[in-house]
DNA sequence: CGTGATGTTGATTCTAATCAATAAAGGTGG
DNA sequence: CCACCTTTATTGATTAGAATCAACATCACG
């Protein structure tokens, strides 16, 4: 099957409108755009020294990227909603260095990077719109590199998901969580045990609820201001 | 005293050609470029709330990137050389959310957002250029925020400062230290006395030679070896 | 249903932080 | 140039936060 071309009649529209891609200046991203997958738990979109062919989007569904460094040791970098850039890591690298991962059936909207330059040279706000991308990435990565206590960085991983599922206009109430507690310790620094003595604490707190699939965020306003050191404004 | 218009005379240009803007295809980026500083210790290139009207370089001496968070606990994010870009953070915003403190007498290149955007006009490979620069900068920040051992980060910081100096054509024998201990520490999660007591170690085992400004690294591949899961390669 | 993987909870250990004291450096004014 | 004083750095003793080790519970899946 080859991958349907352009954005036509996708139902997701929403997402991509909330990230800002209906912009009539972008386009042409939405006519090279392909579709990929869907991709089940644990299904690799790419892996460490795959060629560096092209920027992705998730579309419906989660991801994680990882991270494998010299002494095989994984580290989860990030954690994919719909609509939110993969790979702005790999544009200045022949090949990608990390890997990323389906959590749960997922699909990908494909960007080729040759199309993208492409298009830019026609539509010239196409690479300010990623660099824009880019810069938020910054902005949030030197943030969350912060020396924060676990209970402060897992509260802001709670809120900072809730709030990017919010902007996406996803539901807010109940937050999936498609990944492992080892995949969340590992993108936190933290151990799976710590992961679910930290649930357990703010469970106990009532802050949240828990359920097998994610979790009820019942006290927004207390965990925000436990992880507000660390939440962009 | 006005500023000094276009790169033509400077001194530096060195280390822009190490950095790649020597490039025909960014000849407009030097024709915008503004001379500022020189700085000294302690004072401020921007600061949390400055509007964001240019992106930076440091010319000469050596700058820092410190996020300031709503608690008001200082967050060391990066440390700048020559030729590199700062500010690529505030691309999405109206207003930085950091401040860029000079660390000994140092000069800026200012490129005004503007005329860069003006100058992408005619040269499309100017934001691409950028998009590099920030595609770097993640990779670097996705691996510093790994989950290493204080001895694995510290020795990383050491390598990473030498190898970058190396690309810029800069002394490698000789690591000048303009920040202090309490910076170093902050930027690696580490207090001032786990700095120190790094530092003594390395020492002891004869790694490093200490003195007054700075460092020399005596047994670079072992602190290499120590420090590589965090070096991007 | 088993059965292997994932998650929870408790006991103990360990890395780096904190607390504390001293030493060295840098800047200032006489 | 030196004495003084503040800031910065080093080193040691103790503590704390999260990791590790261990046991058990629960879930997903064939």
């Amino acid at each position: 099957m080859p991958p349907s071309q352009s954005c036509a009649g996708c139902g997701h529209a929403p997402v991509c409108q909330a990230s800002g891609y209906d912009r009539p200046e972008l386009s042409g991203l939405r006519h090279i755009a392909e579709r990929i997958g869907p991709l089940r738990t644990g299904e690799y979109l790419y892996r460490p020294l795959s060629p560096f062919r092209a920027i992705y989007a998730v579309q419906t569904g989660m991801a994680k990227t990882v991270a494998v460094d010299v002494a095989g040791r994984e580290q989860v970098v990030a954690f994919h909603l719909p609509g939110e850039m993969i790979g702005l890591d790999a544009i200045d690298r022949e090949h990608h260095d990390n890997a990323v991962v389906a959590l749960g059936k997922t699909q990908f909207c494909r960007f080729p990077f040759n199309a993208i330059r492409q298009v830019a040279t026609q539509q010239p706000d196409v690479p300010w719109h990623l660099m824009n991308a880019a810069s938020h990435r910054i902005s949030h990565l030197q943030l969350s590199g912060g020396n924060y206590l676990a209970e402060e960085r897992f509260a802001a991983f709670l809120v900072d998901l809730r709030d990017r599922r919010a902007s996406l206009g996803l539901s807010t109430d109940h937050l999936p969580l498609p990944m492992s507690r080892a995949d969340i310790g590992n993108h936190l620094r933290l151990t799976t045990e710590t992961v679910s003595r930290l649930l357990g604490r703010f469970r106990q707190r009532g802050m949240i609820q828990l359920d097998r699939h994610g979790v009820n965020l019942l006290d927004l306003d207390g965990l925000r201001e436990l992880g507000q050191s660390l939440l962009v404004h």
